[in-house]
DNA sequence: CATGCAGTTGATTGATCGTTCAACTAAGCA
DNA sequence: TGCTTAGTTGAACGATCAATCAACTGCATG
C-alpha cells in the first residue's frame, strides 16, 4: 500500500493508473502524468517507449491486483459462495460511494475509450475481464447445489458481470447510487428465484422482493 | 435519411455524431470533422462556439430520434410488450453484428467518456437513458398482468438498461457477440421467471432455459 | 582510477489541438 | 442601386500533444 514508491516505474505506473482511472485515457496528457509522479520526461520514455506501453503495464498491474486487492478482502471477510458475489458488487457500491459517482470501474472505462485499435490493451481489457468472471464462477461453482442445474454457471458469471458494469455506468452518469442499487436489488431477486428453484421441491416463493438493505455493514 | 444534407449545420451534427460514435469524442479532432463534412472551420464555429456544443447539439439530435429512428420500427414490428424489450436488445445485437463489434450503444460510449465534469453533457446523456428506461417502462405497464405485482417495474426497466449496456461493453471488449447472447440469455431466463410466477399458481418450470435463437429473424 | 552501464535530466521537436478573425460572398429588401 | 445580414473562407494563433536525444550522474565492476 505504499503510496510513493521509490521505483520510478511503479510510480509512474501508479500515478497512471490513477489518472487513466479517473480522467480516462486519452484526457491524461504524459505532461501532467510526469508532473504527478515528479518524473522526467526522459525517464518515463526510458522504460516505457510509448504513452500506449505506459496503459498495457497499467492493465498488467490491474490483472495482477484483481485476487490480492479486490477479491481477497471481500472472500475472507464472506464464506457464502453467493455473499461473495454480491459482496464484490457492494465493493463497487462503495467505491462509488466514496468518489460521489465519479469513478467508476477502471477496466469499463478504459474498454469503452479504448476499445477500438489498440489491439493489446483491449486483449488485457478481456484478460482482466476473464479474471472477474472466472472469479464469480467459481463462486457459482461452490453454490452448485442450490442453483437449477440447467443454468449454465459461466454464462450466469457473465451476467453477473454484464450487470455489474452496466449498473456503474448508468450510476456514474445519473450520479445516483439508486440505479446501482436498483440493478443490485434485481440480480437479487434473479438469484432469489434461481435457489428457491434449485433447491425446493414446489412454488417458487420469491423471497418478497424486499429491498434488502445493501447500504450499510456488510 | 438523407446521407448529405445540404444545410451545413445538420451536415456537421450527422458527421460528428458518426465520427463520435466509431471513435469517440476526444479522440475526435475538429480538423476531422471538418474535413469529413466538406466545411471550413470558420464556419462550424459560426454555428457551435465550441467543440462541447456540436457535442451536445448531437445529443440532443439523438434525444429527438430515440423514437422515430429506434423505436419505431421495433414497436410496429411486435406487438407483444414483452417481446419488444427484446426486439430493442436485438436491434443492438444487429449493429454489434453488422459493425464487428466495433460500435456500441453511442450514448453508453460517450457516458463513459464524457462523465466527469461537461455538466450540461451529462445532463443530455442521462436525458437519453431516462427516455430509453420510459420506453421500457412503457412496454413492462402494457404487461402488467403478466409480472408479479411486487416487482417494480420502473425498476426492471432500469434493470434492462443496466444489462444491454453491460452487455455491449463486454461483447466490444472480447470482440465477440456470445457475452451479449450470454446476457440476454440470462435476461430472458429472469423475465421467464417472472411471467410464471406472475400468471400461474404453482411451481416454476422456468422454461427448460433454452438457447432462444436470437440470432436469426426476429 | 578507469570503464561501463542503469538511470536521469530537461530543453526541444514537429504535429496536432481547438479556436479566432478579418475579409469575402450571396441573397433579400427598399 | 446601395445597405443589411446570414453564412463562408482559410490562413494563422497559441497551447498542448507525444516523443526525442545528447549530455549527465551515480554506482558497481575490474
Amino acid at each position: 500500500m505504499k503510496l510513493r514508491p521509490d521505483n520510478t516505474r511503479d510510480r509512474l505506473i501508479d500515478t497512471a493508473m490513477e489518472l487513466f482511472h479517473s480522467q480516462g485515457y486519452q484526457a491524461t496528457g504524459v505532461a501532467q502524468i510526469l508532473k504527478k509522479a515528479e518524473v522526467n520526461s526522459g525517464s518515463l520514455y526510458y522504460f516505457f517507449p510509448t504513452k500506449e506501453d505506459l496503459l498495457l503495464a497499467v492493465l498488467e498491474k490491474y490483472k495482477l491486483m484483481l485476487h490480492p486487492a479486490l477479491l481477497e478482502p471481500i472472500w475472507s471477510r464472506i464464506d457464502d459462495p453467493i455473499e461473495k458475489v454480491f459482496g464484490l458488487l457492494d465493493g463497487y457500491r462503495r467505491l462509488l460511494m466514496m468518489t460521489e459517482c465519479n469513478y467508476g470501474c477502471p477496466i469499463g472505462n478504459l474498454a469503452l475509450e479504448i476499445g477500438h485499435s489498440h489491439a493489446k490493451a483491449r486483449q488485457l481489457l478481456a484478460d482482466n475481464f476473464k479474471g472477474w468472471r472466472d472469479a464469480v464462477h467459481e463462486c457459482l461453482n461452490a453454490a452448485d447445489d442450490r442453483l437449477p442445474s440447467d443454468v449454465d454457471r459461466a454464462q450466469l458469471a457473465s451476467f453477473v458481470l454484464t450487470v455489474m458494469e452496466g449498473a456503474v455506468m448508468q450510476a456514474r452518469t445519473e450520479r445516483s447510487l439508486k440505479p446501482f442499487d436498483d440493478a443490485v436489488t434485481q440480480l437479487r431477486d434473479y438469484f432469489d428465484r434461481l435457489t428457491a428453484d434449485g433447491t425446493q421441491w414446489g412454488a417458487p416463493a420469491a423471497s418478497e422482493l424486499k429491498p434488502r438493505t445493501n447500504t450499510d455493514k456488510e
